[in-house]
RNA sequence: GGACGGGUGGGUGAGUGGCUAAAACCAGCAGACUGUAAAUCUGCCGCUCCUUGCGGGCUACGGAGGUUCGAAUCCUCCCCCGUCCA
């Protein structure tokens, strides 16, 4: 796991292996944001090699083992034998959460603390990201059976129903959430009815934020019209290597057909043609679409995430990387003399 | 050459005389989002002006004319596309 010497900026950092000097200072965390195939992973993989650090995803759909290409999983030659972590923690089956996420990811950053490696998350799950730096509101997990019986409720009723739950159980998160917002309003009349109290109010007594770490957030956001291109072109990369199999697999390995990673983007679309109901090339088509305005919903998700370095390129461009180097390394330096 | 069918805003496509800058859907743009978040939801979406208003002006339903107080909608001719007959 030597550094690669190549590209060294002006600062030079001194020890590339230390992330943080031994004592009580805040340690270093690096968050690499962006939308899908901004090169958040290959960025995260050079940071990692060049700082003696690993990989944390931070993905919602990498966590589930099996589905693989289409969630864009760095292939090995892609990870540089650097160790990467939340990768295929869950079944399929399983309804993986924010909260479960920022369990598990805080239990890995307490054991790359003991060992003294720099954690880089690759954020591709803005939410996630949110859960795990600021935290959630102290509100019960979610509850299957008792959504059970609300999505019955909405469904022998109406949408217009739930509002209605809403409204008399908590007016004031009725007035945020639309009437036609059906995730949100189970998730809310779900707190209300589990704790007892308004959702509102639970939001308000705060959050746990994630204490000793100073984040470092670097956003990758290359011009519109590029990225567009190269989600097109790597959803051709996915299929070329074999996608469509991955998919055929998955379908008869007796999992759920209705398991939440087949509605992921591509995996439903991919489904769809094997059953034989639209054509290869509608299936890639939808797929780029699909994937272009996910694209959109992170960059404005992101755009609000405060405190980020925006970098205008990839993050395989050798330009970016050498500058997002510069800033981790003055980083580091700044908060090692603190 | 003849007979039908059709040409509508970036795309598909509704609309058969006024309520139509023109449904709906898609794409696009912008936004929201504290436990399904690759989800879900919201707004905008011809151009332009301002006193930003259920405001004004202009342009628009293949082209040119016409009928009408009024036309994407009716009539005439022309152009183009599709199918069928020769």
């Amino acid at each position: 796991m030597s550094t690669a010497p190549k590209l060294t900026p002006n600062l030079t950092p001194e020890p590339q292996d230390r992330p943080r000097k031994s004592g009580p200072g805040p340690i270093p965390l690096i968050a690499i944001v962006g939308p899908t195939a901004s090169g958040k992973s290959s960025l995260g993989a050079s940071l990692a090699r060049k700082f003696g650090g690993e990989v944390l995803a931070c993905d919602s759909t990498q966590v589930y083992r099996g589905f693989d290409i289409g969630t864009a999983k760095p292939l090995p030659e892609e990870r540089a034998g650097i160790p990467h972590h939340l990768l295929d923690l869950v079944d399929a089956s399983f309804a993986f959460t924010a909260g479960e996420y920022r369990v598990r990811a805080i239990a890995v950053l307490e054991d790359l603390s003991r060992r003294s490696r720099l954690p880089i998350l690759t954020v591709g799950t803005g939410l996630y990201l949110r859960a795990l730096l600021e935290g959630l509101s102290d509100a019960p997990a979610r509850s299957e059976q008792l959504r059970a019986r609300l999505e019955a409720g909405a469904d022998t009723h109406s949408l217009e129903y739930l509002h209605r739950v809403l409204r008399r159980l908590d007016p004031e998160a009725a007035t945020r959430i639309g009437s036609r917002d059906r995730p949100k309003m189970i998730r809310a009349i779900e707190v209300c009815l589990l704790t007892g109290r308004p959702l509102s109010e639970v939001h308000q007594a705060g959050r746990t934020r994630l204490e000793g770490y100073a984040p470092i957030k670097i956003g990758l956001q290359p011009p519109r019209a590029a990225l567009y291109a190269r989600i097109e072109r790597r959803v051709q990369t996915m299929l070329d290597r074999g996608w469509l199999e991955e998919v055929a697999g998955l379908s008869r390995s007796g999992i759920s057909q209705d398991a939440k990673p087949f509605d992921f983007i591509g995996y439903s679309e991919l489904r769809a043609h094997l059953e034989g109901t639209v054509t290869l090339a509608a299936a890639t088509k939808a797929i780029s679409q699909a994937t272009r305005r996910y694209a959109k919903r992170q960059v404005t998700w992101f755009r609000k995430e405060p405190l980020v370095h925006w970098l205008p390129g990839f993050g395989d461009d050798p330009a970016i990387t050498t500058y997002a180097e510069q800033l981790v390394t003055g980083h580091l330096h700044s908060s090692a003399t603190i």
